[in-house]
DNA sequence: CCGCCCTGTGTAAAGGTTTACATTCGACTT
DNA sequence: AAGTCGAATGTAAACCTTTACACAGGGCGG
C-alpha cells in the first residue's frame, strides 16, 4: 500500500503478469485482441503495481502527443477564459492535455506556437488569437491549427484559410443596430475596438451594413477604444465634451460599454433615459451593471467545445472543415429603450 | 527554405557537421563544454536543418517533463484566471509548459491530477483548489505540490503541509473589518461564502477577531452566499425584506458585494449613503461597479509568480518553503464613508 | 489429410535524446 | 622522459512504449 519506490514500468507488469510487455500494452489500448484471461491477469498485475503509462514514452513512439495548445491574448479576459473552459471540458474527455499559452497582444505568439508545436509537445492549437505574427500563419500551413472567434485576416497571396468557429461578428452587429433601429433610434453612434484588430472592422462593418439598409447616417467614433473598459470610459467622457450626443450607442464589446455608461450616468446623462446603449459579447458582468446592459451573446462554452471537437477531428487525420459560425442571441436588459417620440 | 519532408533528427545534424550526436547534444544543452569551432559548425548545422529538439524523447530520457499542471475550480472566473497569467509569464520565461486543469469544485481534481503527475507528463502542481479531493493531499506526500491562494486544509492526522502562496486571508478580513470600525461603523455585518471552503473561514475568523478587538458584537449572515453576485444580490434582498439594516457590510469577496449594491440600491438605499458596502479582491469589475468598491487588492499575477517560483524550485531540488503571506493593500473607493453622526 | 485462415501471443526494432564511460591527444609536472 | 591531468569528443546504453512481423496451434473446407 505505501508507495513503490520506483515507478513500475510495463516490463513489470509483464513480468508479474507472466505475459510479454505487448500483451501488455495490447491489454490497455486494445483489450479486445486480447483473450479474456489475460486480459484479467494483465489488469490485476496492473492494479498491484500501481502501473502508469509513461506518456513520454507514449508520445515518442506513437508520435502523438495528445495535447493541444490555446493560444489567447489575455488569459486575464473571462471572455478567453469562459471560451478555454469550454475547451477543456471536452479535453478532459477525449484525455487530451491543454497547455495554455499566454502570449500578450504584440507579443511574438507565432514563436511560441511554434516552440510547441514542432517540438512535438502537442499536435495542434487553437488560437484565440487575432494577431499571431503574420508569417506565422504562412509557417503553419503545415500545423493543424483552428482559429476561435478571431479569424485570422487571409494573408495575401496564400489564402491561408484556417478552419473557425466563432461567431458571425458582422451578422451580429448589424444585428445589433437593427435593434437599435427598431427602437426608433437614427442617430447611433459606434464606438468601435483597436484598430489592428479583426473583430473591429468586421463589426463596424456590420454596423455600417444596418445603417446603409436603413437609409441612415453612420457616424463612427473610435477614440483610443481597445475593448477595455477605461478606454469606453474615456470616449465616452470624449463624447459628452462635445455637447452632442447620438440617440444610441453600439459599443464595440461589452467591456467599453460598460465604461461608457459609467461615464455617462457620471455626466448626468440617463441610460436609457436620453441615450440607449448596447454593447456585444454578453460577459458575466453585463447582467450587472448599472443599468444592465442590452447586449449580444456569443455562446462562449458552445465555441470552445465545436473548436476543439474539429482540431480533434483534424489531428485524426479530418481535413480541416470550413468556418463554421455559431448563432449569437440578443440579450434585451435595460439599457436600451425606445426613442422618445419627441 | 521549403519545409523540409521530414523532421530533422539529432543524427541528421551530427551528420551534416560531421560530429557524433553527443556532440550535438552538448553543444544545444551545455555549450561551454564543446570548443568554439565544433560549436559553430554545429549551430550552422542546425539553422540549416530547421532541427528542433522532440521533446517527448528528452522528456523520457531525462526523467523531466518540464511542463507544471494548474488545477483550477474555475477558471471563466478572472481572479484564477489572473494569477494564472502571473504563471504564465514566469513559465514562459523558463521555457516549460502550462498544463491547465479546470476541474470544478466537487469534481475529483485529485483524479485528474493524478493521471497528469504520474505519467510523468508534467513535474509538479499549482493547486488554486481549495477542495482537491481529501485522500489526494496524502496520496500527493510524493508530488511537487503548491497550493495557491486557498490553503489546503489540513488533513487531519498527517500534517500534509505544501507550501502555499497567497494574502494572509484572516489579517486581510480583520483589515476589512478594522477599516469599517474607523470609519464608525458599529453594527457591520458579514456576508460568508460558500461554507465549505477555507476561504470562507479565514475571512470570517478575521472579521471576528477584529470585531471583538473593538468590543463590538459580531453579526454573521450566510444566506446561501457562494462568491457569486447572484447570490450576493440575493443575500442583499433578504437583508431588505428584514428592514433591518446594518451600518456597513463587509462581503466575502467582491463578486458578492457588487450583487449585494445591487440590490441595495435597487431597493432605494443609497450606498454609501445609508450603509457602506466592502469587497475583497479588488476584482477588474471593483473599479467599475456602482458606486465603485472599496476593497482588498490581492496582488494575483504576483501571486501567481511567486508561486510558480516556488514549484520550480521545489522541481529543481530544493525543500518545500514554509507558507508565504503577500502583502494586501485596501484599495479605498467610493462604497464606504464615515459613519454619519446621527 | 493438407493447406489455409484466424486467434492469441511473443520477439525485437524503432522512436529521438541524454549521459556514463571510454578514448585520444596535447600540455604540464617532476 | 615517463606519468598526470584536462579538454574535447565518441560509443553505446538507457529511458519506456508500441507495433511490424513472426510463430504456434486449432478449426475447417476441400
Amino acid at each position: 500500500m505505501k508507495p513503490p519506490e520506483k515507478k513500475a514500468t510495463i516490463a513489470d507488469v509483464a513480468r508479474m503478469a507472466g505475459v510479454s510487455t505487448a500483451t501488455v500494452s495490447r491489454s490497455l489500448s486494445a483489450p479486445g485482441i486480447v483473450s479474456a484471461e489475460t486480459r484479467a491477469r494483465v489488469t490485476a498485475a496492473v492494479s498491484q503495481t500501481g502501473y502508469i503509462a509513461n506518456s513520454a514514452a507514449q508520445t515518442l513512439r506513437r508520435r502523438r502527443a495528445d495535447a493541444v495548445v490555446v493560444a489567447v491574448p489575455d488569459l486575464g479576459n473571462t471572455f478567453f477564459s469562459e471560451i478555454i473552459s469550454g475547451i477543456e471540458t471536452l479535453a478532459r474527455e477525449r484525455g487530451v492535455a491543454v497547455l495554455v499559452s499566454d502570449v500578450p497582444r504584440g507579443g511574438n505568439a507565432g514563436q511560441r506556437l511554434s516552440d510547441l508545436l514542432d517540438a512535438g509537445r502537442a499536435d495542434g492549437a487553437l488560437v484565440l488569437h487575432g494577431a499571431l505574427l503574420p508569417g506565422a500563419a504562412a509557417k503553419g500551413r503545415h500545423w493543424k491549427l483552428v482559429t476561435v472567434s478571431e479569424q485570422l485576416p487571409a494573408s495575401g497571396e496564400e489564402e491561408a484559410t484556417f478552419a473557425h468557429v466563432g461567431i458571425d461578428n458582422t451578422a451580429a452587429a448589424a444585428d445589433a443596430t437593427r435593434f437599435l433601429i427598431g427602437l426608433g433610434h437614427r442617430r447611433i453612434l459606434h464606438l468601435t475596438g483597436p484598430a489592428n484588430s479583426i473583430l473591429t472592422s468586421q463589426r463596424a462593418a456590420g454596423y455600417q451594413q444596418a445603417m446603409h439598409e436603413a437609409g441612415l447616417a453612420t457616424a463612427l467614433a473610435s477614440r483610443g477604444g481597445d475593448f477595455t473598459i477605461a478606454s469606453g470610459y474615456k470616449a465616452a467622457r470624449a463624447l459628452l465634451a462635445t455637447g452632442d450626443l447620438p440617440d444610441a450607442l453600439f459599443c464595440a464589446n461589452d467591456e467599453m460599454a460598460i465604461g461608457a455608461m459609467n461615464a455617462l450616468v457620471g455626466g448626468g446623462i440617463s441610460v436609457p433615459g436620453d441615450i440607449s446603449v448596447i454593447g456585444l459579447d454578453d460577459i458575466a458582468f453585463a447582467a450587472w451593471s448599472n443599468p444592465p446592459l442590452t447586449t449580444i451573446r456569443q455562446p462562449r462554452r458552445t465555441i470552445g467545445q465545436l473548436a476543439m471537437k474539429e482540431l480533434l477531428a483534424q489531428i485524426d487525420g479530418a481535413p480541416p472543415s470550413a468556418p463554421v459560425h455559431v448563432a449569437h442571441d440578443i440579450i434585451e436588459r435595460n439599457s436600451t429603450r425606445l426613442r422618445r417620440t419627441s
